[in-house]
DNA sequence: AAATGCAAACCGACTGTTCGGTATGGTGAG
DNA sequence: CTCACCATACCGAACAGTCGGTTTGCATTT
C-alpha cells in the first residue's frame, strides 16, 4: 500500500535533470525538490549523488545486456541475430532517451570504482557485440579490411548520437528510424 | 614581446578541464590555476564562465565552416567533394579532439542567447553539407529512400562519436580512420 | 522496545562574480 | 629627454549564495 515510492521519484527526476542541465551542474537540491522528497529522504535510499548516476547507468546496462544476451542465444541466423540485436538497442535506446543523454553526458564523471564497473560491462556488451560481426565474417558476409574497433564505433556512435537528435516529438518514428539506421550499417559492412 | 598569451592560457587549460570533468564540474578557480593565471585576469579578458566555453565552440565552428565553404566552391565532382568534406571534418576534429568532447558534452549548458548563435551555426553548417547530399541524389548517385536528417544525423554521429573512442596515442592513424569512416559512410548511401 | 522512514536544521567548503586598487607601457606636451 | 596622463593588464580579497553531505529527532511500523 506504498502511495509513493521515494527512490522511484528520485531517480525519475534525476534521470531528467541530468539530461537537462548535466550532472556537475545539477544540485542535488534540485534533485528533491523537482523529485518533491527532502534530502534526508534521498540520502536514506543513496548513499552520494554519484551513487544517484551509478544507479541510472545500471538500469539501461541491465536491460540492454539482457536483450543482448536473449538474441545471440536464439536460434536466427547470423544475420538475422546482428540485425536484431542493432534494432533492438536503437529502439531500447530511443525508449530511454534522457538515460541514453545522461550516459554518454557523464559517465566519467563518475568515482574510480563505479566507472570501471559500467567501462568492463559496456566492454562485455561491445565484445558480445563484435562477436556477431566476427561470426558474420567467417561467414563471409562481412567485410573484413575495416577493423573490427573501426566497425563497433561506426555503429554505436548511431545509438550515441540519438539523444542528440531524436525526438520523440519529432516527424522521424522510432521503428522506421531504427531500420534505416541498421540498413545503413549492414550495407556499408557487407561484403 | 609578450612572452605569456593570458587568453590563449586560460583557453587551453579550459579545454583540456572541461573535457576531462565536464563543464559544470570544472571550477574558475580550476581553471585559472591550470592556467596560472588570477582569476582578475581571467575575468578581464573573459565576461563569464559561459564566455569561456562560447570561445571554445567558436574556434572549432569558424574553422569547419571555413574548410567546408572552401571545399564546396572548389571545382570538384559532387562525389569528390562530399568525399573530401567528410575526410576534412574527421580530421580537423580527430586535431580538436578535446575541444570535440567538450562541444558535445556541453554545448546544452550555454546561455539562451549563445546556444541559439551556436545552434544556428551549426545549422548553416549541417545544410550547406546537405546541399552536397542532395546535389548527388539530382545526379543520381546517392539513395533517397531514407530522409535526409537520417543520412546527416548518421554522419555526423561518427564525427561526434570520435572524442569517445578515438586516442591519437591508439593503434588507429587519423588519416586511414578518416578514409574508413568516410568509406562506410559514402558505401551507405550509394545507390 | 527496536527498527525503519523520513523531515528539518545545519555544517564547512566552495561557487561564480565583483571590485578597489596597483603595475605597466605607450602617447603627447613642454 | 622628461614627465604627466591615461588606458589596459592584472591582482587578490571579499561577496552572497549554494554545494554535497551529516546530524538529530520524531513518527510510524514491526
Amino acid at each position: 500500500m506504498k502511495s509513493f515510492d521515494v527512490q522511484e521519484s528520485v531517480i525519475s527526476a534525476a534521470v531528467e535533470l541530468f539530461a537537462l542541465h548535466g550532472f556537475g551542474s545539477t544540485s542535488v537540491q534540485q534533485v528533491v525538490e523537482a523529485a518533491g522528497v527532502t534530502k534526508g529522504a534521498m540520502y536514506h535510499y543513496f548513499r552520494s549523488k554519484d551513487d544517484l548516476l551509478f544507479a541510472i547507468y545500471e538500469q539501461l546496462l541491465t536491460l540492454q545486456s539482457e536483450h543482448l544476451r536473449a538474441i545471440i542465444a536464439s536460434d536466427l541466423s547470423t544475420a538475422d541475430k546482428l540485425r536484431a540485436a542493432c534494432i533492438d538497442v536503437i529502439e531500447t535506446s530511443v525508449d530511454s532517451l534522457q538515460e541514453l543523454t545522461v550516459f554518454f553526458q557523464s559517465a566519467h564523471l563518475l568515482s574510480e570504482d563505479r566507472r570501471k564497473d559500467v567501462t568492463q560491462r559496456r566492454r562485455a556488451y561491445n565484445d558480445e557485440f563484435a562477436s556477431l560481426i566476427e561470426s558474420g565474417r567467417r561467414e563471409g558476409i562481412y567485410r573484413s579490411d575495416i577493423p573490427r574497433a573501426v566497425l563497433i564505433a561506426h555503429f554505436f556512435s548511431d545509438v550515441h548520437y540519438l539523444s542528440t537528435w531524436f525526438s520523440p516529438d519529432g516527424p522521424e518514428d522510432k521503428t522506421l528510424v531504427a531500420e534505416q539506421l541498421t540498413d545503413l550499417f549492414i550495407r556499408s559492412i557487407a561484403v
